[in-house]
DNA sequence: AATCCACAGGAAGCCCGGGAAC
DNA sequence: GTTCCCGGGCTTCCTGTGGATT
């Protein structure tokens, strides 16, 4: 067979190829569904604690409590929008707000987005906080209103910054004269109501909600809802749904990595120009899902932590068992000198290696050798070859490919 | 039982860039 | 321009500690 024969017509059979996808966005987490399964319970709950609002009346403030990807977010957007839009076929005004407190983390940029969500301008910093509080207050006091605020992962903003916020939110409507302020705060970790003040603590939790994580069959009728809209008819293995829905509950029972994994898996098959997508695709999105991850937190970690990362490797290459902060402090700042970067201090090194420990890229455990001191020993927990190439790519550590860590002190 | 190592990790405060107001 | 505020990265200084060694 001569070349021409064996490819022409490439083209053709390229774009004749039958997608398996008819949408793609539906697999999305961005997508709300009509329908949300096995969160009815919850959705009434919600309903009923809010339907005072319609009555003209003030709501009690709401914690919701779940594991990720227990549909804690799209059902109390979802709420929120039907609230909104019954609202005004009553001609009673609603407004909601939704902040992401993963993102918005400190007091002055909750109130700055809040207040920007109601058309005011405030500059992301500059201001003193008291201002922009009372630039939002006076802005949401215009008319006759109530306001919802949903405060979405707010375990972080008090970790961060503290209850204060919180407080004075809960005590906003002390201050108003015409709206009527509510606050939804959702929570993935259950133990965080030990973290408020008791006053915020019963402020905020007048009415408790929790999400209990899906298990598989309810995973699966997620996936079988969604997999409707997104697949053509027949193109999914009948297996592919129940392992998918397997895998995640296995974690927690989390909705998102389900959906994550039946769409890459459906990525996967239409590259490989598979007729249906298959159980090993499942598979193998599972294993590009972790793969990807790790990348992309190496990748974008900051030029100090990569260097740290790279002491670790090397130690690690060295098969240094039992690395230690000393042996990876010595490592790194020599490194450091040597890319001709500031080597910060044993104290910081310290935070990064913590937090190099949350990605979830090295584990560390804080052992004590007795009369030789107390000391965190510290495991890569991610493949060795291929991470070193990421943080090789860093333009800012090209040449130190070739560094020679010193031998271990004794 | 006392000592003491090699750090962990909290607290406070510095410095910087970004921005507003005067 | 000066003076104020905020947030984030960082340093300085500090107290605390589990258990092998003395």
């Amino acid at each position: 067979m001569d070349f021409k024969t064996s490819f022409s017509g490439i083209f053709e059979s390229l774009m004749t190829r039958e997608p398996l996808f008819l949408s793609k966005e539906v697999l999305r987490h961005s997508y709300t569904p009509d329908e949300l399964p096995h969160r009815h319970n919850e959705i009434r709950q919600l309903a009923m604690i809010l339907s005072s609002v319609l009555r003209n009346e003030e709501s009690s403030n709401i914690l919701i409590y779940g594991k990720s990807g227990t549909g804690k977010t799209i059902v109390s957007r979802f709420i929120c929008s039907e609230l909104e839009s019954t609202g005004q076929k009553l001609n009673i005004p609603v407004k909601t707000a939704y902040i992401n407190c993963e993102i918005t983390d400190t007091q002055y940029r909750v109130l700055q987005n809040l207040a920007e969500t109601f058309g005011e301008r405030v500059p992301f910093t500059g201001w003193p906080t008291d201002k922009v509080y009372r630039t939002f207050l006076s802005s949401i006091d215009q008319q006759k209103q109530c306001v919802v605020i949903i405060l979405d992962e707010v375990d972080r903003l008090v970790q961060k910054s503290g209850d204060d916020i919180i407080y004075n939110l809960t005590r906003i409507n002390s201050e108003l004269k015409h709206a009527r302020v509510s606050i939804i705060g959702i929570s993935n970790d259950l133990k965080f109501k030990d973290y408020l003040d008791a006053r915020v603590q019963s402020s905020l939790s007048e009415e408790v909600v929790v999400f209990k994580p899906y298990d598989a069959r309810q995973l699966e009728d997620i996936l079988n809802q969604r997999a409707e809209l997104a697949f053509k008819p027949g193109a999914v293995d009948e297996y592919v749904i129940p392992l998918c829905a397997a895998f995640a509950a296995r974690e927690h029972g989390d909705a998102r990595k389900a959906l994550d994994l039946l769409r890459v898996s459906g990525e996967i098959a239409e590259r490989e120009s598979a007729t249906r997508v298959q159980e090993r695709h499942v598979r193998m999105a599972k294993d590009r899902i972790e793969a990807d991850s790790i990348v992309e937190a190496v990748r974008t970690l900051p030029t100090q932590s990569k260097i740290l990362l790279y002491a670790i490797i090397l130690l690690t290459e060295q098969k240094h068992r039992n690395i230690t902060t000393g042996d990876v402090y010595d490592t790194y700042s020599r490194l450091c000198k040597k890319a001709g970067l500031d080597i910060l201090t044993q104290r910081r090194v310290s935070d990064l290696l913590s937090e190099l420990d949350l990605l979830g890229i090295v584990n560390s455990t804080v052992v004590s050798k007795g009369r030789y001191g107390r000391t965190r020993q510290i495991h890569l927990m991610v493949p060795l070859v291929g991470i070193r190439l990421v943080v090789e790519d860093d333009i800012r550590l090209k040449g130190l490919s070739t560094f020679q860590p010193a031998q271990r002190r004794l």
